[in-house]
DNA sequence: GCCCGATGTTACAGCCGTGTAAGTTGCCTC
DNA sequence: GAGGCAACTTACACGGCTGTAACATCGGGC
């Protein structure tokens, strides 16, 4: 992530729009929804708050359209791993467990957009909460198309959709575990312990 | 839960230092905690500030408060709902399946709660995590005493902690569907898969 | 090279929450 | 039934954020 360039030279319109997001973003991730204000970003930007209200209407406006950006930036993301997941290549577990893997390494490339999604904080714009339902149905979906057949004959799902949901949720505690302290679960001993579970899903 | 006596008539101490919190946990659980403010708690509990100040240092303190009240509580309910998993009587399984029952029981009894532990907001007081994170650490290790041992003879977990942190995440999934969408999830749904997921992982 | 629009600032009025000091009222006791 | 304490209110000084209007300045294009 290029930092947010606190430059005090005047900017293009666009860059200033781009800039403020960003400030906002960071200040988001370190104190949370509650803590922005115009006055705030405004601030932090090394600017005066006219010129925010130039770009957004007011706080709700500016939240939201950071909401929007990384929203579309994490649905983005999620669109280059989910489609690894229905491959037909190799077995339902080895497409599951890439999913899970791309997933995690998306997560710790952009750790403060994801927070949002895994932690969706209070005090956001209802957009975000829109936006990650929206995800976690694409997600849910996807899922229970791999899941629908069973991972091996006599293991079928008696409610594909639960199933679905309880691994993205696995998906997501993992991701959370990874977040919140990294050294403590790397990785590796996720996707290890992940590859454990879903062979004892599979028959036999 | 009794409903908090928007009485206009003067109270004990005692009495009004429940109401505060009652009132409190009222706007928390409606707006979140970046909504509450001693003025909003007092206008709303019939009274003026000084009175809240009477018994609450500044707003964290009175946040606070109510989260370690509530926090005890929740804490209480698990302790009964805990040791059944434990209970050397049936099966691992049966064991693992009355305790979700018993949780989403006391999801149900008290949603306010719940949903503080279940979708920890920002701007709530650093005790909510903390306690919050030495409950689910309680869960965590009772599960994984179960888990250690296998739910059958060739399913031993490589990694109980981590079993357990699974298990534990997908009982708070339930939970938070539960809360969300009950006519969608409702508990018979839930628990039917849970065995269902259970029964999976034992061998054979 | 100068001019005009886009970029940015200063300044003002207003609202809402904070915290505290001083005074008032109701209730319980002796 | 009068004192006295606890419960409560009124009133004030203050600080932060919101929007907006009026003014200043930079810089690219003709």
């Amino acid at each position: 992530m290029p930092s947010p360039t606190p430059t005090r030279a005047r900017m293009s319109a666009d860059r200033r729009r781009e800039q403020l997001l960003d400030v906002t973003k960071e200040m988001v991730g370190e104190q949370g929804f509650h803590a922005v204000s115009i006055e705030g970003v405004a601030r932090r930007a090394g600017i005066t708050r006219p010129v925010v209200y130039g770009h957004f209407d007011d706080l709700g406006a500016l939240l939201e359209a950071m909401v929007e950006r990384e929203g579309t930036r994490a649905l983005a993301q999620l669109a280059e791993i989910l489609p690894t997941e229905l491959a037909e290549g190799g077995s339902p577990r080895d497409d599951l467990l890439a999913g899970l893997s791309g997933y995690l390494a998306a997560v710790a490339a952009d750790p403060i957009t994801w927070r949002l999604v895994l932690m969706p904080p209070e005090g956001a714009p209802p957009v975000l909460r829109e936006q990650i339902s929206r995800g976690r149905d694409a997600v849910v979906a996807a899922l229970a198309d791999v899941v629908r057949p069973g991972l091996g004959p006599g293991s079928e799902s008696p409610d594909a959709e639960l199933t679905a949901r309880m691994l993205s949720s696995v998906a997501d505690e993992s991701a959370r575990l990874m977040l919140t302290d990294p050294s403590r679960y790397p990785r590796e001993r996720l996707l290890a312990h992940a590859a454990w579970l879903l062979r004892q899903l599979e028959p036999g």
